[in-house]
DNA sequence: TATGAATGAGGGTTCATTCAT
DNA sequence: CATGAATGAACCCTCATTCAT
């Protein structure tokens, strides 16, 4: 890569990373294209040499920091060393809610603008990009050669918008109550929803 | 009620219903208070003599239809013989789906906007307001002389973040199916979490 | 006084109180006349039929507390024991002061609004109106056997404006010296204004 | 100097002059953002690049206005030759006396926003902007070699807020007199005022 | 006399977008 | 590529005033 290229993808990681704090800290209407450009230390036209408006700026930040979250957790879930299949759903998705417990205007953004569609994307159309990293969990997950799912897309679907749901009312506002609370009963849910899609 | 109280409760009436218009066919960020009044065929200033500002609006209205639903769908189950509470939970769940089929921008108008704040505060606080319906069928259902729940508020919470979320997706994208071919899958589940709190 | 006259006098002096309160405390621009009506109890449209704007009542209200202003300290002088009439003015400057030290809010309001012309207009047009009481000072002041004055008027012109003016400085922001410090020097220059102005 | 940067001299001037042109022709109050701009042929959003808001235009203004004055009085002064400080001062006053009867618009605004603080400042804080000139004057006058005045800040203090609150009155409104007539006893009031403060 | 709902012009301010430099 | 001054439409909100009751 150039230094000319190399300066490019500078400026734009860091538009990126200015609009993710704010977007976090303030929220997306209320930060303004200024906001972003001044904390990068960056012009104004700039901005709009790298992204079509703040939306496509948040699509890509979503997408991003999704897949960050995950590849974390699967990292982690290698270390730990569990074989059933069950376990290891549950293993991931408690090691995502503790890292939105730690982050929670992560989760805040996340949860708010989160659909389904970014995951699809990502399955259906596994970028090279290295930010995408949900597929390969995921083809992991339902290659196994001792279990079968039915309709497996429908089983994380499910799962998928559970857990992001209810944790973000448990633990932005601990309602109806605190995340800890709350566990037991989310992951006794999501072993049925996977019992329920086993062939 | 006097004429001039009538003309004002039309009034208001006549804004909420705008606004309602306006925020499911453009969105509540792009539909402008002059918007609002321009359709209502009221002064500017008259939209400050009852609301607050633009979310105060949105409040009411979410409160107010998603109690329409509630009652529409309750009413339903009047005439409906059914003496199972399973099977009612999943009436009804049934019922605000379809409802929710009939009308997509109802549906992205509550679903983006419902929180669990507002059934609680419906459950926790009931408002002799006809509008709020919820509270009605929430102490009716865990009311039953023959059926005990634990933590029959988390159980409803699951349920209805289940089933806002994952409807949200499959009714408006029919991603990653259509809501026809959700709904066993779904319905199953409703099932597994109602079991899960039996006492 | 009929009931009637009592009633609509009392609405009057309701405003005018009001708004007195409202002026001082956030100033006459940030008031409204809602404000005034709300802090009074009426309704909007009854400030109309007392008072054309705003700017009517504050005009009507500047006379009336300066006009206390200068009969309390009138009331004291008399009780005081003084002969000379240099003594008599520093007496008057002193305790109209010392008033405006402990209602700072009504120098302000006093200070940024009072002018020349609404003496004079006590002067040549002595109002019948209680409220209305300088004309009896000055007039006493000047009259007197044994002391006259070239052109009073522009004495006393001088002198009020010299104490009004260096006074909201000296108490509303110690600037450039608190008002004690600056006393001995303003009532030297009351006495040499004085002296310059004997025959 | 580039040319844009000359060009943004010209517009913040421009917007500087046409506020100023209005503040004095119809009052601060009563002129807005939109009225300024208008006059500046510039659009809104212009004013907002130089101009916090109306108040921080106006005191703009009032500095610079006001160091004009001082200035042009203080160039007349260099001219005549004047050895005695007393007649110094004299001359200065009289000078932006006559200036002011000259630009009556001037004194009306001058006078009702001229505060001793801005004197303060420029003579505790000297800038080295140009538009400030009233500290050189100060100085010179107070480090006089034969001449020592006693608290030469509340002597100052005395004159200005005499001259301009008299002068406001006399000028605008012939009242108590007109000024011509007012000047014999202002300029012995200020004599007695520097003789009180010599050492 | 008294009310207060309704008005709507007009205020200040923001901000995405452009384009000459 | 990068800049940032300039734009001006659009926003929210206030408030003096009116007038039917």
């Amino acid at each position: 890569m150039s230094k000319l290229e190399l300066n490019k993808k500078q400026k734009r990681d860091s538009l990126l990373e200015s609009a993710f704090a704010l977007f976090t800290s303030k929220g997306i209407h209320k930060t303004s294209i200024s906001d972003i450009v001044e904390k990068s230390g960056v012009a104004k036209g700039t901005f709009y040499l790298y992204f079509k408006d703040k939306y496509d700026i948040r699509n890509l930040l979503i997408a991003r920091k999704a897949s960050q979250l995950f590849k974390k957790a699967d990292e982690e879930l290698v270390k730990a060393d569990i074989s059933n299949i069950f376990d290891e759903v549950i293993f991931l998705v408690d090691n995502i809610i503790n890292q939105f417990c730690e982050d929670k205007s992560l989760l805040a953004f996340i949860s708010k603008n989160l659909s389904w569609g970014i995951f699809k994307t990502s399955i259906i159309n596994p970028s090279d990009d290295s930010d995408i990293y949900f597929y390969n969990i995921y083809t992991r997950l339902i290659n196994r050669e001792n279990v079968n799912f039915v309709d497996p897309e429908i089983m994380l679907f499910m799962i998928i918008e559970l857990v992001s749901s209810t944790c973000y009312s448990a633990i932005l506002y601990s309602e109806p109550v605190d995340i800890e609370q709350l566990k037991p009963y989310l992951f006794d849910n999501i072993k049925s929803i996977m019992k329920r899609h086993l062939a």
